[in-house]
RNA sequence: CGGAGUGUGGUGUAACGGCUAACAUGUCUGCUUUGGGAGCAGAUGACUCAGGGUUCGAAUCCCUGCACUCCGACCA
């Protein structure tokens, strides 16, 4: 798109309420609007960016077989109340509200209930089994205290998936297939090798449940390394007993503070139990189902990303996330200028690379330092000198020195690879 | 929820209890300039978070509320 026309502007300065190097950043480039603590609006540059971030959580999940469905946000008490899940006690992160004949709602923190309930009417027989369903969703958190900009929201973006499986070794194959979906999301959004599948504690139907850290100052939880193993325990569960218990050695474990970007959580019955959700085996013999969840939040996942990557002069996206994969950046001069700008915009296009294109009548040092700041991973420069050799300025985001290269090069150079 | 701090033009800051609340940036005009946030001139823009109190006089001191930030607790 012409930048001339995007309605957003970048800041010069942090804003005085953001500390957190994500909100600060993402604020300055015109990403995200801040509406309240913990609350975030996202702007056009933004919403691609997470938009790109679910379409690559989504195709790896269609991939394991889940399939997508999308639920309210409004839920009944009633349901809550089945499994215990509706007191302030027992559930403190409720937002509730009321209808206008005073009967109470919740603001879904979570999906486990109404998607057990829905899957009721739907699974009787062995035969129904096994299945995925998942959903992208705003999830609502009155949590104490919100922070780190978009890393801990009040409302945010949730994938959850559940799986319903017929007895534990299925759901443990599940577990492993969904595992290994979440190793190549944490590889595509650029976070894999900053990124830990982490044992915590697992709840009452299993010993662990498994987070995936990814290692960041701006982290909230304290995790144990071990660099070799590539795996990691999160200190609230670190025990002599899990010690042993996984193979691990205290003293081949480093420290570090981590971003619990996504996490998997064996249900068990715990939801199927209480709510009926069973099945009928081949004998005649009713089953609970054996549940999974499977959590990532997209936001949290482009905050840590700007945490992670980000360099003094701005973001630096990885290119399966950015907002745009080209930043073409055009020096006014003469017509022939913006003509051959306005040609390479459309060549690009037509090869399916997005282009955010600097048309806009400013100087060279605000198109760069923008450019920097909003973190497009390639950068082309066309101006009266490029075009006096026939060429394009191209340069990386991640790199500092820019190259001149004919178009030939240009366009060898930025295809997709894969 | 406990503790600490902060609320001043769109943004970032300044102002001893005392002139018409200052500066930078942004925005708008004009001129000039055109490869790393240029320069000059002019203009625009704030009931100093809200409500109360002290005082001859409050952005400034006190109280209450609200909001935001940080530390802690909490986080299926």
């Amino acid at each position: 798109m012409r930048q001339s026309q995007l309605f957003t502007k970048t800041r010069k300065e942090a804003p005085k309420d953001e500390v957190s190097k994500n909100a600060e950043l993402l604020i300055r480039a015109g990403f995200i609007h801040k509406e309240m603590a913990g609350v975030y609006s996202f702007l056009p540059l933004g919403l691609r960016v997470l938009n790109n971030i679910v379409g690559i959580i989504r195709e790896e999940m269609n991939e394991i077989g889940g399939q997508e469905i999308s639920m309210t946000a409004l839920q009944d008490k009633n349901l809550w109340q089945k499994t215990d899940r509706w007191d302030d006690d027992k559930m403190d992160v409720w937002f509730k509200t009321k209808l206008k004949n005073d009967s109470e709602l919740g603001l879904a923190p979570t999906h486990e209930e109404p998607l057990t309930t829905i899957m009721k009417n739907f699974v009787a027989s062995y035969r129904d089994l096994p299945k995925a369903v998942y959903q992208f969703q705003t999830k609502f958190r009155n949590e104490m205290r919100a922070k780190s900009g978009i890393i801990r929201g009040r409302e945010f973006l949730m994938k959850d998936l559940y799986s319903f499986s017929r007895d534990q070794k299925e759901h443990d194959e599940f577990y492993q297939l969904a595992k290994a979906a979440y190793v190549r999301i944490f590889d595509r959004v650029g976070l894999g090798s900053v990124t830990y599948p982490t044992f915590a504690l697992g709840g009452t139907f299993s010993k662990y449940s498994e987070e995936f850290q990814t290692i960041c100052d701006a982290g909230e939880d304290i995790i144990y390394v071990d660099e070799t193993k590539l795996v990691a325990v999160n200190k609230e569960t670190l025990t002599p007993e899990v010690l042993a218990d996984l193979g691990l050695n205290k003293k081949t474990l480093v420290e570090k503070k981590g971003v619990e970007v996504g996490n998997i959580f064996n249900l068990g019955n715990k939801f199927s139990k209480p709510l009926e959700l069973f099945y009928v085996d081949d004998k005649g013999e009713k089953h609970d189902v054996i549940m999974g969840c499977y959590g990532i939040g997209p936001g949290r996942v482009m905050g840590t990303i700007v945490e992670v990557l980000s360099d003094a002069k701005g973001i630096v996206w990885p290119r399966e996330v950015a907002p745009f994969e080209a930043h073409l950046i055009e020096m006014k001069g003469s017509e022939a200028v913006s003509a051959a700008a306005e040609k390479l915009y459309r060549d690009l296009n037509k090869k399916g690379i997005t282009v955010l294109w600097d048309d806009r009548d400013t100087r060279a040092g605000e198109k760069f330092a923008d450019a920097d700041l909003i973190g497009i991973p390639y950068r082309i420069v066309i101006s009266e000198k490029t075009m006096k050799e026939n060429k394009f300025e191209l340069k990386l985001r991640t790199e500092d020195e820019a190259t001149l290269v004919d178009e030939a090069t240009l366009f060898q150079k930025i295809q997709k690879t894969s």
